[in-house]
DNA sequence: TGAGTTTCCTGGTATATACCAGGAAACGAG
DNA sequence: CTCGTTTCCTGGTATATACCAGGAAACTCA
């Protein structure tokens, strides 16, 4: 199945250590298409016969070519050659959903879990509420053709949008929230991170343990500038781009 | 040195795997504060002695806690307890070092290189210029009390600041054009993704390869709407995190 | 004292081996 | 043909060992 790759001359006498030779094989693979995205890779064995090193050695490599974003691993299912990226416009707050179906790929919303709760201290900070305020709260996993790209859990005061939970959760947000409840957004503040992901979080992603992520904070403000949604969006850190502009001066 | 750590009950009837343990454990006397910012982490060896697993296993355990972004590590020096995070507002274009200095964090800038060259075909394409056209090219390396914080590397269009490598390149850009070149800001568009360090970035920040950072790309426009400069920030991933506001609907 | 060398300790690379748990495909019986 | 079992293959965890290269501190000689 792989008969074609593997086959670079790895300089013996080279000082580049030999899991880097194998990396740079790969990676040579995926970038001139031999490899396609979502292609499987050789597996740890394999790659450690056709190489003649150890399996540690070879498993290396493949953890190199993780952390370089190249390549995603499914637990227990194998590696798989990354996919290009998917741009996330923050300054237009505009539905993902929406933004992407322009472009041609459609996103699936799985709504993993929905329910009213009380806010906890952390959430009531930041949403200027009092702790124990009823919120509605929910968690869902985007995907793009199968594969998921990011898990958002979300939190709505909600005194602003009663029988909330009633609605369709598989649409923007916003756009719910403007349609059936009359509240308009004014404007948000996002906050970006990285970071390794949570267990439940790699679960819902279908990724191994400290996948490395990038975590998007967004607290959403209506009209009256007061917040009423927060929202944490953890993406798979290989696929994740965002873009933004910075207003500095207005061209009058 | 390290009598006080690493006194946790490994539970060996557990299900979670030993170097889960280990990390648990740092992680707890990280939160706590027993381990303090920038302190030295216990060596692979003595984690190993310790806690009666093999090297291999504590050098998992740490190599763990450096995806989480709670450690870092400096090359053959040792690994070291991750400072807190600093807060990068791209909304506000100003200098990030006069926005640090606000806040009582000095910035500390190196210039790496500094010269002039012809635009790579990318660049020229980025900057709307031809491929070939002459650019001052320069790298800085920002230090928050002596420790590295990102390298940035930016293209300026030459025709437009003549003498520009004649400054001191130890401050803002954005202003040194607008005080010395009568160039002004309009806006900039920003791009961030997550990223491996390449050889030559690790060791800019004296890091290992591969540490996962952040890329920030930003395209600079000015006031007539055209792109004068480039830059490309590598942020160490674990130390970085960027601040924006998206404007959605405006409340007059 | 001060400059050069030596020694120790760090992580980096590498091998060979072992067993486990879970996904998936092949197989086999109804 | 379909449902359940078995088997194979995947990565995940873990050990014990070996040698290398480079940072840093100690040590030593002028």
């Amino acid at each position: 199945m792989f008969e074609d790759l593997m086959q670079l001359s790895k300089t013996k006498t080279s000082t580049t250590p030999q899991y880097r030779q194998i990396v740079n094989s790969i990676r040579k693979d995926i970038s001139t298409g031999v490899l396609k995205e979502h292609a499987p890779l050789p597996s740890e064995r394999i790659i450690a016969e056709r190489q003649k090193v150890s399996r540690m050695t070879a498993r290396r490599a493949l953890e190199t070519l993780e952390l370089e974003g190249l390549v995603y691993s499914e637990k227990r299912r194998g590696r798989f050659v990354s996919p290009p990226r998917l741009t996330y416009d923050i300054s237009s707050m505009v539905s993902l959903a929406a933004h992407t179906h322009e472009h041609g790929n459609s996103l699936e919303i799985d709504v993993i879990s929905s329910s009213i709760t009380d806010a906890a201290a952390r959430v009531a900070a930041l949403l200027g509420i009092l702790p124990g305020t009823p919120l509605y709260q929910y968690t869902r996993v985007f995907r793009s053709k199968g594969h998921a790209i990011f898990v958002e859990t979300e939190y709505v005061v909600a005194s602003v949008c009663p029988n909330f939970l009633s609605h369709n959760l598989q649409q923007s947000t916003m756009k719910l929230l403007e349609n059936h409840h009359n509240i308009k957004t004014q404007h948000g503040d996002v906050k970006i991170r990285m970071r390794g992901m949570t267990a439940i979080e790699a679960q819902w992603l279908g990724l191994q343990e400290n996948h490395a992520g990038i975590e998007l904070e967004q607290l959403v403000y209506d009209t009256n500038n007061r917040p009423f949604c927060l929202g944490y969006q953890m993406w798979r850190g290989e696929l994740a781009e965002f873009s933004a502009r910075a207003i500095v001066h207005q061209n009058d």
